[in-house]
DNA sequence: GTGCCTACTTCCTATGAGAGAGTAGCGGGT
DNA sequence: ACCCGCTACTCTCTCATAGGAAGTAGGCAC
């Protein structure tokens, strides 16, 4: 396992992006503290993240029979009033970061008032895929895990 | 789309599970604050969740040329010491609330000192895949995201 | 007795999530 | 002229919680 302090300038020019991702998979642990993918992972594991990336992915490849799965531009507000219960603050915060990380486009409209749009970058899509499933693993096993947790409270101490 | 004022008593005897969670799908909606699937998804969606997974996983499907994918049970201390930097409360009330949602078991063998393994349950199995596929991602991607902040933080305010 | 082991539990403090109000700049109503 | 309202934030305050550190039970070795 080849091993970096974390620096700069970790990938050879004649390797494929298949072969690099290949690579830092073997560099980067997100077991380890220190790994800039803990850091990563950390980011990513977050329920607005998650259902900002669900949501600018067009709910998904199922959305019953009629979704197309298409990623599809939103506005702030039109986020805003998907996500409910998100304070502006957080959803500020969280596209900026996303922004930064590069999984989001940021787009200003010189209307007035100024629209901003939100879209998937390449990137950001392939998270999403995986979000999506998240977020429908949590629909979908709703019930099994309150079936659980009943059992649970119940049981003796 | 059925509505319940989430309640009990959910289910139909005669439905298949693959059924009833094509129905919990349509009932449950993460985007709304008060589903019990937005909780759930907070939940799952944390960086000390996903670790403990994808550690109670075997460290997933690929794990280079000999990863089995085969999950394996772990001591309370062996887990401790896989998750670099995690805090002896926070493993404990991470690895409760799982065991609450029934994703793992706790077992105690009484021995001196007592050892308690914690090993996947089938439910928690079908979310360790998504899992350590979000972890991978972290790994995959940490390159071009690494990149993307490079670029973000040079570019003129 | 003293120390050590595991698997916790308790206490304290610093971080940060969320609520709520404030801001810029312009258009539209009266 | 004046006030309102709209979007996309930004600021401030408060309360919850994450994490660090230290304490606990109970038994075996020395």
């Amino acid at each position: 396992m080849r091993k970096f302090p974390y620096g700069k300038a970790r990938s050879m020019p004649s390797e494929s992006a298949k072969q690099r991702r290949a690579q830092a998979k073997l560099d980067y642990d997100a077991f380890l503290t220190n790994c800039p993918s803990r850091q990563l992972l950390a980011r990513i594991s977050d329920k607005w993240v998650t259902l900002i990336l669900a949501a600018l992915g067009g709910d998904g490849p199922s959305a019953g029979a009629g979704g197309t799965g298409e990623a599809r531009p939103l506005r702030y507000s039109e986020l805003s009033r998907r996500l409910a219960g998100v304070s502006q603050k957080m959803l500020t915060q969280t596209l900026r970061s996303l922004e930064r990380d590069g999984l989001v486009t940021r787009t200003v409209t010189p209307t007035v008032p100024v629209t901003v749009h939100y879209e998937l970058t390449e990137l950001g899509s392939s998270l999403q895929e995986l979000m999506w499933g998240v977020k429908d693993w949590a629909e979908a096993h709703m019930d099994e895990v309150l079936a659980n947790r009943d059992e649970y409270d119940a049981r003796p101490a």
